[in-house]
DNA sequence: TAGTAGTGACTAACATTTGCCCACAAATG
C-alpha cells in the first residue's frame, strides 16, 4: 500500500465516523492523520521500516498499528467492521453541497438511501421533503447540487487556471465606487497547486454595491448565497467563488482569516486565546471585556499575537507557527533572486520561438543567462533533435550569443529523454560536448515503481547529467505522474550533486511543495525553471517560486540565484563527472 | 484518537454567516 491509499482509507474512516456521529475528536484524529501522511514527502513504507511511524505528527500507538496492518496485510479490519455499520458509499453523499453528516445519517436511517442515484430518486419522488427539518426548498437545492456535482464533479481547479480568473474578477470589482482594497485569499493566495474554490476580498464601506456588482459578473451560472457581508456564486465551469466585504479598518483580520489555512487559523486563534484574546475575521476581542482591537493590516494581526509576519505560502500548519515563535522562519526564495533559466525550448523542437527571441525575452524578464534545452530524438512528437541537428544547433547558439552582445549568455543544453528501457537518448561523448544536460521522463510513466525509479537512477548517476526536469512527470489536475521512490531519488541526487527541478509551469509544479521541503532538508540543489515553449511562458516563473516557497526553500538551495561563473563551476565539479 | 502525565483519566478544535425551517445543519477559512 502507498501513501495515497492510506490517506484515502483514513479520510473515508473519518467521514464514516462523522456520519455515525462519533465524538468529533475521534473523527479529527483520523483526518489529521490523513493530512499528515499526505504532507509527508516520503514513502510511508520507508518510515515504517525505520520504525518511526509515531514520529509523524498526529500518529500515535493506535493509528501506527492500523498503518502497520494496512502495510503488511493490505487491508484494515477496523474499516471492514465499520463498513458493516455505515455503508462506505454514504461518504459519496457528503460530496453533495448542502449535505453534511447529520443529514446523510438521517436520509440513510429513514429512507435507506446509500447512493447518489437513490438520493436523486427519493428527492424527485418528494420523499426527502417529508423528513423533519427538510422542506421543498432544501429538496430542490439538493437536486440542483447533485446535478452540478454530476456535471462538473467536485475536482479541484489548477492554480494556473484559477489565478487569471480571480484577477479578472477583482479588476471588475475594483471599479465599484467606494472600494479601497481588493485581494484574492484562500488556497489561491497560499498558491496551492490546485484550489477548491476562489476566495475574493473587498474593503469597502458600502458592501451592498459590491455584492450587487459581483452577482452580475461574467461567467456566473448561479448565485448560491447572498448576505450582507458574504456572497457565493458558481461559475459555468463549476468553480465556486466566495466574496466577502468588510470595512477597511478590519482588513487585516479579514484577509488573515480568509487566507487560512483552516488549521493555521485554528492555531492562531488558540494562540490568541492564551493571550486572553478571541480572534475572528472582524477583530481581536479581549476576554476581559476591553474594547476590540482592530487590525488594518495583516502584519498587525501577527504583531498582536507576538509573532513575526508569516507569508501565505507557509500557512499550512506544518510547523510555521513554531518556527515563527522560535524566530527561525526561513528567508524564502524570491522571484527577484532568480537570474537564470535552465530549461526552455525553441523552434528546433516543439518551441514556438527562435533561440534569439527566447534569449531576448529572458533578458527583458531579468535573466542574465539561459540554457536552450530542446528535446532529444526519441521524443518524436516534439520534433526531438538527432545528434546531427544537436551539433548544428550549436552554430545558431553561437550566432545568437553574438547578437545578444555582452552581459548575457546563452548556453547549449538538451532535455534528453530517459527512454522506457532506462537508457539515455544520447551517448556520453555527445553529452560531453554540451554545456548543460537535463534528463527527463515523458513516456512510460506508469511503469511499476521499481522499474521507473531505476530508469531515473540511471540518469542521475550518469556523470554528464546535471539536472532532472519535472521529476515525476505529473500533469495537473489529472495525471499523477510516475510512482517514483522519492527517498532513493533524493538520496542519489544528494550523493551526485544532481540538480532537481521545480518546474514552474502551473500544469506541472514538479517537484511539488512537500517534495521541495524534503529536498531542502536533505541539502539537494534545486532549480526553478519555466520550461518555456514561448516567450509568454517566462511570466509563469512566479508559480514555481511560490511552490518552492511552500517547500520552505531559501536562495541557498536554488541554483538560479547563482552567477554564470558560479553555476559553470558547480556543474564542472559535479562530484561524479 | 492523540498527547500528556503517569500506567487509567482527562483534555483537545476557533469562530463566523447563510439558508431554511421554525431550532439547526452546513459551509467557510
Amino acid at each position: 500500500m502507498n501513501n495515497r491509499e492510506i490517506v484515502n482509507t483514513f479520510n473515508r474512516v473519518a467521514d464514516m465516523l462523522s456520519i455515525r456521529g462519533d465524538q468529533i475528536h475521534r473523527v479529527l484524529a483520523y483526518s489529521k492523520a490523513a493530512e499528515s501522511i499526505a504532507a509527508l514527502g516520503r514513502d510511508i513504507n520507508q518510515v515504517y521500516a525505520e520504525g518511526k511511524l509515531t514520529e509523524i505528527p498526529g500518529i500515535g500507538k493506535t493509528l501506527a498499528a492500523k498503518i502497520e496492518e494496512m502495510l503488511t496485510t493490505g487491508k484494515l479490519e477496523f474499516y471492514d467492521r465499520l463498513s458493516a455499520e455505515i455503508p462506505p458509499s454514504l461518504v459519496d453523499l457528503l460530496r453533495v453541497e448542502g449535505l453534511g453528516p447529520k443529514r446523510v445519517k438521517q436520509i440513510y436511517d429513514v429512507l435507506g438511501v446509500t447512493t447518489l442515484d437513490e438520493l436523486t430518486a427519493v428527492a424527485q419522488a418528494g420523499e426527502l421533503s417529508k423528513l423533519p427539518r427538510m422542506g421543498k426548498k432544501t429538496e430542490a437545492r439538493l437536486l440542483a447540487a447533485i446535478d452540478a456535482l454530476q456535471r462538473h464533479g467536485d475536482g479541484r481547479t489548477p492554480l494556473g487556471d484559477a489565478w487569471p480568473t480571480a484577477q479578472a474578477m477583482l479588476a471588475e470589482l475594483e471599479k465599484v465606487p467606494g472600494v479601497t482594497k481588493t485581494a484574492v485569499a484562500g488556497s489561491l493566495r497560499r498558491m496551492k497547486e490546485t484550489i477548491g474554490d476562489i476566495d475574493l476580498l473587498v474593503a469597502a464601506e458600502d458592501a451592498a454595491a459590491v455584492m450587487a456588482r459581483f452577482a452580475e459578473l461574467e461567467n456566473i451560472e448561479a448565485v448560491t448565497a447572498q448576505g450582507p457581508t458574504k456572497s457565493r456564486v458558481v461559475l459555468f465551469n463549476g468553480t465556486g467563488v466566495d466574496l466577502r466585504v468588510l470595512p477597511p479598518e478590519r482588513w487585516g483580520t479579514l484577509i488573515s482569516y480568509f487566507t487560512g489555512s483552516k488549521d493555521h487559523n485554528v492555531a492562531l486563534r488558540e494562540l490568541a486565546l492564551k493571550k486572553g484574546l478571541s480572534l475572528n475575521e472582524h477583530a481581536f476581542t479581549p476576554l476581559n471585556g476591553d474594547p476590540e482591537i482592530l487590525c488594518a493590516s495583516e502584519e498587525d494581526v501577527y504583531t498582536t499575537l507576538g509573532l513575526p509576519y508569516i507569508v501565505p505560502q507557509l500557512r499550512e500548519d506544518r510547523g510555521e507557527i513554531a518556527a515563527a515563535i522560535a524566530g527561525i522562519l526561513p528567508e524564502l526564495i524570491q522571484s527577484s533572486d532568480i537570474i537564470s533559466d535552465l530549461h526552455m525550448h525553441s523552434t528546433w523542437s516543439d518551441g514556438k520561438m527562435s533561440i534569439l527571441e527566447m534569449a531576448q525575452a529572458a533578458r527583458s524578464h531579468g535573466r542574465q543567462f539561459v540554457v536552450i534545452t530542446d528535446h532529444s530524438a526519441s521524443l518524436g512528437i516534439a520534433n526531438g533533435l538527432s545528434v546531427e541537428r544537436l551539433r548544428k544547433q550549436a552554430d545558431e547558439i553561437a550566432a545568437a550569443n553574438l547578437a545578444m552582445g555582452s552581459g548575457f549568455a546563452i548556453l547549449h543544453g538538451t532535455e534528453m529523454e530517459i527512454k522506457a528501457d532506462g537508457t539515455l537518448d544520447f551517448p556520453d561523448d555527445v553529452l560531453a560536448e554540451l554545456d548543460f544536460v537535463i534528463a527527463s521522463l515523458h513516456t512510460s510513466l506508469s511503469q511499476p515503481r521499481e522499474q521507473v525509479t531505476d530508469r531515473m537512477l540511471n540518469a542521475i548517476w550518469n556523470p554528464h547529467v546535471d539536472m532532472i526536469a519535472h521529476p515525476t512527470g505529473r500533469l495537473l489536475p489529472d495525471r499523477s505522474g510516475a510512482d517514483l521512490d522519492m527517498d532513493i531519488i533524493f538520496e542519489s541526487a544528494a550523493a551526485t550533486g544532481t540538480i532537481l527541478e521545480v518546474n514552474a509551469n502551473p500544469q506541472r509544479l514538479d517537484l511539488r511543495d512537500i517534495h521541495v521541503r524534503r529536498a531542502v532538508e536533505l541539502g539537494i540543489k534545486l532549480a526553478i525553471n519555466t520550461d518555456a515553449h514561448h516567450v509568454d511562458h517566462f511570466d509563469l516563473l512566479h508559480y514555481g517560486v511560490a511552490t518552492a516557497q511552500r517547500g520552505w526553500a531559501t536562495a541557498v538551495s536554488v541554483v538560479n540565484t547563482w552567477s554564470l561563473e558560479k553555476f559553470l563551476a558547480y556543474i564542472q565539479r559535479k562530484p561524479n563527472k
